[in-house]
DNA sequence: GTCTATATACAGATAGAC
DNA sequence: GTCTATCTGTATATAGAC
């Protein structure tokens, strides 16, 4: 599972052949059949991989007191996977991409299933700090994560990921305070 | 060329095939190999298309006296095309995420020439109404569109576009003025 | 449960009649 | 310049030995 969603993460579902899979993985092909009957239950498979990976972080940046301080280490993880996402895009932004395109199977739509789970916890963040309209804040700001890690690829560029989160960082200072939480400037 | 790069548009690269293009074209398939000798070169044609079309959409908004104008008529616009970026995807962004893993070919880049030349314009925009760090401030936009449009098609849910729009164009009201323009306000 | 060999299908590209 | 028929490579998936 790890090197199916390394390796389809890096050439992309369609140019992956099993073959590819396998050889990461150091198995032979028919190996990988008997765990996995198609390709697309390896592309899950990898989902499954990048979703159990959101749940760690989420769960490490839970620990943090602040979901303001939550929210700007988010953005600390994002930059600090800059040169992976200026060479092969966010894993999950990417595979759905790629899978709006691969119509049969049904699956189209499991990418925005872990983009959901992205998109709610950014919202409860924004939730617990009284902010209006919490939901449209966390369309922005994973949208903004989503359009910088495309351009970065496009670009072939991981500055435009500091530079953009460094906006973020400071567009997040200035969202309304409700008052509950003390400002240290 | 059209239909090239309509169909590469909805179905992808990969699982499009010259069949289908020579199909939507209404010709054999033997008849677009006399035009374009691989199936890059479709794909060339179809980055050409896009590319013509946004020169298009930019010739029309440099009529508008107004940067701040143009770039909320650039919204509009982004707005406008909801319905096909919830079912598609932004046409050049999902280009740059397909092309970015098709490595042979070298046109790894090549979608992001556009991209390149739509934050050339925005940034001219932001530099003529007198804003610091401009190029910044592009990636801003850009990115916001690339990632409003991704999410819109990963959740299927055109409103994202409608609900980031305002936000954008609120946001770009927020911006400093130089006092070159009035405020109708 | 592991691995090799192979069947099946299909897409990119070409040859050549018209 | 248009179109049909076909070659060739390759990827998914399976059969079956071990």
């Amino acid at each position: 599972m790890a090197a199916a969603a390394q390796v389809l993460h890096q050439q992309g579902v369609e140019r992956t052949t099993i073959a590819d899979i396998a050889g990461a993985a150091g198995v032979p092909v028919g190996n990988v059949y008997y765990y996995f009957k198609t390709k697309d239950e390896l592309v899950q498979a990898a989902l499954a991989e990048h979703s159990g990976y959101l749940a760690e972080l989420t769960g490490e940046l839970d620990k943090l007191p602040d979901p303001l301080e939550r929210l700007k280490a988010l953005i600390g993880a994002w930059v600090g996977q800059r040169d992976v996402a200026a060479r092969y895009g966010c894993p999950t932004g990417t595979l759905a991409v790629e899978l709006d395109k691969r119509a049969e199977g049904g699956m189209d739509l499991e990418a925005g299933k872990v983009i959901r789970l992205l998109l709610d916890w950014v919202e409860r963040q924004f939730r617990e700090l009284g902010l209006p309209d919490p939901d449209d804040l966390a369309i922005a700001l994973v949208g903004a994560y989503q359009g910088m890690s495309l351009l970065a690829n496009a670009l072939r560029d991981p500055e435009i990921m500091t530079r953009e989160g460094n906006r973020l960082t400071r567009w997040l200072d200035t969202l309304p305070n409700d008052g509950t939480r003390g400002s240290n400037s």
